[in-house]
DNA sequence: TTGAAAGCGATACCAT
DNA sequence: ATGGTATCGCTTTCAA
């Protein structure tokens, strides 16, 4: 079937309004003497091309200073070599940790971050409904759950989802998180171990499959070894969660021995709160246990004792995740989960 | 002039051996009886269209869930509506709150942040030429001089760039930063009023701007008060390193009554450093003052006197800045300077 | 107001 | 190994 002849014109006004020329394939191939496929191939991986050809054409880029636009590659390649990074608090020590290795990782494998930031009480929805609009390879999803139907939009569209340090019942998407419940097991064991018998917990988000497994796993095991008496408070991730609560708990007179926080700044929190509003000593008056082993943990003013999550594995591992589910070679769903390490300092 | 009639044919098969069918705005068209132009229309704003049309349009794309790729309106409209982000610390809470605010109000514009990440001694210049790559329509630059030949390509190739935290001298690239020198001269002035004599100053990267810019204020204003007598050391902008300099002055018999250091991280360890390996009470056997204001200089354990940045107001600033030169509006070079506030706890 | 068609700047197929 | 061209999914003239 033929389709009818059309005329071509030039555009005649620069849309653009810009002073500056735009360097093209098609500049560079004229300058090389060569047309702009071979300028394309000159540019990619493992095409047959002379080594003369190939010099020629580079010469005359650099020339130009020509760089190969990635939005029209990812326009026609069907891939981005975006990924996609979803944060609802990427200023507290742990994500901007895990951030900056995924970067740092990903950047190592040619492939950009787009940053995503979840202000408290927005919609995820809505922000990942944008992420989708930029055809990322894949999405990393942390300190949020995704919605299942927001879930199969995107396993719809063909974008991999992982969630780190959280996970999602209900929903196929794969999950990179730490053993939170093992973790939580250790830490009654060791206090229990030490001989410690009242015991409080300060959760963050209530829920957070984090928080509810850090817990879950404390409870049982307390109960598993006869102890049922455990003081529960929620709040939030965050210092200042961890300082009020504390702080209140004590007024209450209802000083524990030890506190296992759900997260080493809410366990930062409560220290303070011990040491600064009743002089209490770490830990021979109030012991504290965290989670996560942020750098703060190990300086000596703290030296918290705490769980480690192996963040460079996981951040690691969800790549490699990722990246198969890009390539399609890995379909089927899973929960990968760390073992925490327990790290035993001072403050309890 | 006429071009030669071409046969079309269609792809025989799926190049990309996806199972999933991608839904454009051809799809939509068809469902809702328009053409593909009106589907465009609808979604873009100030489009003339009936409102009937578009609940027409809207209701076939929800139907489809059909989502605009934004890859290729950006080939097309020559704007990604990304503003690239490099970083090099982007871990340390300086920066990952900076990273945060901008990601934040870059979003609540309809923007998005492609992160980069400087990992200590790799080439910036190589970093950013994949930045470029992905056309951002901006590009913010945190800790890290950039080169005046990789300005000039930016420039050249029209992406507006600026320097946040930092200033390059030599280059037509704007910046937004606190006034270090101020903030500098600010800090001598309340030490020598508090009476302090014996001062010293601990630094971080000797070659940075905020770092030269601190010091240089800082010693100014001790001189023209009189006093020459200073220590000075320089290493890196992070906790260890203060707590290492620190550690070093008083086991070399240098004890200082006061130090100053360039980043509230460093001034952390300093008086760790103080604390734990000498046992030393601040502030009165030594105190310190740190820059930045981060949250943890507030924190009771702590309480650390130090010069606040506005980070907010900064960010602001750079976002508006940026957007006017997006839209060609500005293209004069300048070098903001917002004054930094005397935080005064309890450290100094 | 709507439709048709020309790009945007690459990639990848096909033919030479 | 190289060139020609259809195509990716939009935006934006231009014409009707």
């Amino acid at each position: 079937m033929y389709k009818r002849c059309q005329m071509k014109k030039k555009h005649t006004k620069n849309r653009h309004h810009n002073s500056t020329k735009k360097i093209t394939s098609v500049d560079v191939a004229r300058l090389a003497g060569v047309s702009q496929s071979t300028v394309s191939r000159a540019f990619g991986t493992g095409n047959e091309l002379t080594e003369e050809t190939k010099k020629k054409v580079l010469k005359a880029a650099m020339e130009l200073k020509y760089r190969p636009n990635a939005i029209a590659r990812s326009l026609t390649s069907q891939n981005t070599n975006i990924v996609g990074i979803v944060m609802a608090n990427a200023k507290s020590p742990f994500y901007s940790k895990t951030l900056d290795e995924f970067t740092i990782k990903l950047q190592k494998l040619g492939k950009q971050t787009l940053l995503f930031s979840v202000e408290k009480g927005r919609d995820i929805d809505e922000i990942l409904s944008h992420v989708l609009e930029y055809r990322v390879d894949g999405l990393v999803i942390t300190s949020a759950t995704i919605s299942s139907e927001m879930a199969e939009e995107c396993a719809n569209i063909g974008t991999p989802v992982i969630l780190f340090n959280r996970y999602a019942t209900g929903t196929n998407v794969s999950a990179v998180c730490c053993d939170n419940v093992k973790g939580g097991r250790d830490v009654a064991d060791y206090l229990l171990d030490r001989g410690y018998t009242q015991l409080a917990y300060i959760g963050g988000n209530p829920k957070s499959s984090t928080n509810i497994d850090r817990l879950k796993g404390f409870q049982e095991r307390l109960q598993e070894r006869g102890f049922s008496d455990l003081l529960i408070r929620n709040d939030e991730y965050s210092y200042e969660s961890g300082y009020r609560i504390a702080k209140e708990l004590i007024l209450e007179g209802k000083k524990p021995e030890v506190i296992f926080c759900a997260s080493d700044i809410v366990a930062l929190g409560a220290m303070d709160a011990a040491k600064h509003e009743f002089n209490l000593k770490t830990p021979e008056e109030i012991a504290i246990v965290g989670f996560d082993d942020i750098e703060m943990a190990s300086w000596p003013t703290y030296s918290l004792t705490t769980i480690q999550q192996p963040i460079e594995e996981m951040t690691e591992f969800a790549i490699d995740l990722l990246e198969s589910k890009i390539k399609k070679m890995n379909t089927k769903c899973e929960l990968k989960l760390f073992p925490g390490k327990l790290i035993k300092r001072g403050s309890a």
